[in-house]
DNA sequence: TATGAATGAGATTTCATTCAT
DNA sequence: AATGAATGAAATCTCATTCAT
């Protein structure tokens, strides 16, 4: 066994504390998830939560930057992989469908805008970390439409909310419409918008 | 003051009840959001409440009722002015502005998905109003592609789906991305949908 | 069917209710029992019960009455069979054996005498019946001992208390001491109680 | 003040809420004792109740398991006393009376008795116990009878059971039939079921 | 730093009772 | 007389938070 010093220590804790409130919270809302289960989840004592954070409604925050950090490692997962330009589209679908897998991941967002929508508070800190992201996933985008050989969208940004927004509200649907169908669904709104774009070439045009 | 039959009177409570406790769901979650406060907000005591609903769940599968009816007669709305032709896409659009306006509509009707998504109790009698809605969205979404002479997608609820997590998903996204950015990212979607899709055989037309 | 006066009607649903909350009572206890249940066992609204008792307490009081009068038919009946001398015996075995039969009539004894013993208001009415009856009891066992022969004890009031407090609580005891046995124990007190009494005439004798 | 550990510091407080659970109990019952006033009695808040407790109903086991410990200690000390012959009669007529002399201890035994009567949950605990109890107090009778060289009873855990069901009745029987006259039926009793036993064959003996 | 007993505020729910119909 | 919606008080239980250890 590895000896930990203190401040090793002290994060791990702090890390377990994160990833139990993670799956909690995405399993059963923010107001339903407890501080006592929270805690236990990770191994410790409702103390030890508040040795490492001031109340309930800050772990919120830290996993909201949790969260933005794994979604931007996907999106550049993908962004890395469309290198060529065949497989942009590939990469895309790739993304999309592994936002799709984790449904838990989807709650998780949801709450965390819910969050944001409620409490102003939460929603300045939250809104921040928030635009960063739907810029960089615009990006990937941007990159999509060139590759393909299509004039980008005004706003990639716009666009790549539109999608974000889209796929966590599918998973969201449940296995109403089943996860497949709803990964369809996404790639089906994603192909539209490509085929729709007026090529870069100038004398080309579609209304 | 009007004389109220008793019916009439307890129809009243009920009604006022419900309402409160949309505003207050809407507003707050529905965890957050207390039986006191939905009762008083309503002009009523505790007790009221449970004189109205067995208990705090079922009134939120009451309000998804309401909600649908709602989302009904909205859909409905718009497929009646989508008589001719050329109106039909401004149908959709004021369709979709019109859910778009209301941001509580829109966080109930996630409140309402997310609890569906946690209570397998709900979630049984709120997916079966929820199909329902999919496929009556789902034939505005075919007619107005018949309108505009093209060729309807495969499963038009699905697409509808689609659409209904989108308009949903942008009003949640708050104050950040203006309503109204938030509203052309939507319309946008739908005609690339429309654009992209093929046309209908060329010698039959609707109006 | 049978038109009813007014009188009679009323009387029918007092009754009605008083036998709906005896059986809830005995069941469930006085505390656990609501005013709900007992009206709508009997088939009414709450508000007939408050039409015909002033409040909760008061059907109490009415319980004890009629058990009373029903106790009192029990050990009639039991007296009168006791004419001759041999079958004196088997008389008070038959009314042993009737109150065991019972258990929720045990139940409804100790319910009310838990109540005297917590409310002096319900005990000052409950003990005036109460005293009555011993008295009567204890008039049975006199004359079954003066029909063995037997000197009848001190206060005869006194031994029939015990036999009554011994018959409810055996009573109450439950499936663990099945109710056969707990029949036998009571015989087998009573038999002991008159096989020790001194015979009646000093020149006669009995182990 | 004396520092207690904290171990020591949680049974206190836990001993506290049982005891004021105990008195409050016996006097009102348990439908209508409630947590709050246990709490308050013990000098805790409800908070400290459910610390100790998972609910309301687990106090009452808690309680019959000491007042079980209780009688038996009770039972033990008789049984201790009456080492000689002549005694033996002394030491179970002391038992009598001490039960006598507490009537909360009697009513809690009474209302004990009626939970196991009406939650089956709480019976099978219940029962448990009290078999063991009864075999007890029936090794006592047994060597009673002995000791007076009489033939003990067939199934002297029987016997004893009527004798405590009897001393309980007859403490509940309450102020009407004063305590000492219900001391003294008792009495009567036992000493008629003595009586009344054949002697033990003079050649075997045992003290 | 971590523990977890205890707090205190508040949540859901129950229920005896009232009162307009 | 009977109804049952509504009241208001109170009951059980939960939970974020504190604090002595």
């Amino acid at each position: 066994m590895v000896r930990l010093t203190r401040e090793e220590s002290q994060a791990r804790t702090r890390s377990l504390l994160i990833e139990a409130a993670r799956a909690l919270i995405s399993e059963k809302g923010f107001a339903t998830a407890t501080v006592r289960d929270i805690a236990e989840a990770a191994g410790f004592s409702q103390g030890a939560f508040y040795s490492n954070f001031p109340d309930k409604d800050s772990v919120l925050l830290e996993l909201a930057e949790r969260h933005q950090i794994e979604e931007r490692a996907r999106i550049e997962g993908a962004l890395a992989t469309a290198g060529g330009a065949a497989d942009a589209m590939a990469a895309v679908e790739k993304w999309a469908l592994t936002l799709n897998a984790d449904r838990s991941f989807a709650a998780l967002a949801i709450e965390l805008q819910l969050q944001a929508l409620r409490s102003p508070e939460f929603a300045k800190a939250y809104r921040a970390l928030d635009r960063k992201h739907r810029a960089l996933l615009g990006e990937l985008i941007a990159r999509l439409f060139v590759a393909l050989g299509k004039r980008p969208p005004d706003d990639p940004a716009a666009i790549a909310t539109g999608f974000a927004v889209l796929v966590r509200g599918m998973a969201l649907q449940g296995g109403d419409t089943g996860a497949s169908e709803s990964g369809r669904v996404v790639i089906a709104f994603l192909k539209a918008l490509i085929a729709s774009a007026p090529d870069e070439t100038p004398n080309r045009q579609r209304g």
